[in-house]
DNA sequence: CTTGAATACTACGAACTACGTATTAAACTG
DNA sequence: CAGTTTAATACGTAGTTCGTAGTATTCAAG
């Protein structure tokens, strides 16, 4: 297959400056803010209840000591738990909180109504090609 | 116009999921990596040569201050100079310097190997379609 | 022309984040 | 049971953002 044009790439680029801009999440909630990779920790514990830090920073690819600290934070602002294992008691298991959850929740929503915005200008014809091909794009080897 | 289903937004959830851990650009050029907004700096002074920190402030919503420490990081870098003009002594005058503009460069080629890669999954009629689409979407009025 | 307000920016400090080094504690290994 | 490996944390350093308080310059009356 050829490759994509110049005229192509350049007009991509344009809209995913403006795309980049436009669809970004003011902070929710109550009280400072957290830092970004707080909240993909929120997200990844909430997918994987009772991993440990280390699982955490080999999937984001940041220093362990990062993770540490982020989940110390997380801890003191009661959105997460660590727990101690019996059988490994090296290890710390992390899992939300009830408050926890439901910050993942609000999250999570407050999305689903950016992702409901994007789509909202497509035709319902277009928006299944375009969520097709960004599928397409997202999960393309190599 | 109806609205978006959940099964779509769930699916472009999913794949903007990926999308967004998969095009992500690795710091380029020697020495320490840049701040994101260090970056976005770079880009908007070769767009708008000779505009001032206000300027840039206004435009990415961050304090004024910030740009003023940010755009010092890049001056003491040799990416970016200062100028007084002369017809407004207290104004500074935001310029790239040669390497600036070599990194603006380097940086904005791997952008564009970047959204190359994000076309070539798709035939060459769906990456018209899917740029139209992104264009429709991100210029959308409320 | 001078005085007061407005404008453009910078210096400094407080609060916070990321991460390297060193350390603790527990679990393997021979 | 000593030595090593593994899981995680404590602490310190460097770097970032942004608020407060300046400095310098321009504008606007009187």
């Amino acid at each position: 297959m050829s490759d994509p044009t110049d005229e192509q790439v350049a007009d991509l680029a344009a809209a995913l400056d403006v795309f980049s801009r436009r669809f970004k999440l003011t902070d929710v909630g109550a009280g400072r803010a957290l830092a970004e990779i707080d909240k993909h920790i929120l997200h990844y514990v909430e997918a994987h209840p009772d991993c440990g830090p280390t699982d955490v920073a080999r999937s984001f690819g940041v220093a362990m000591t990062t993770i540490s600290s982020a989940t110390d934070r997380l801890a003191k602002r009661g959105l997460l738990e660590r727990l101690r294992p019996s059988d490994d008691r090296r290890a710390v298991a992390l899992r939300l909180t009830a408050d926890g959850t439901s910050y993942t929740a609000d999250h999570k929503r407050a999305y689903m109504v950016m992702f409901r915005a994007m789509l909202a200008p497509l035709s319902p014809a277009e928006r299944d090609a375009f969520v097709a091909m960004m599928t397409k794009i997202a999960s393309y080897e190599s």
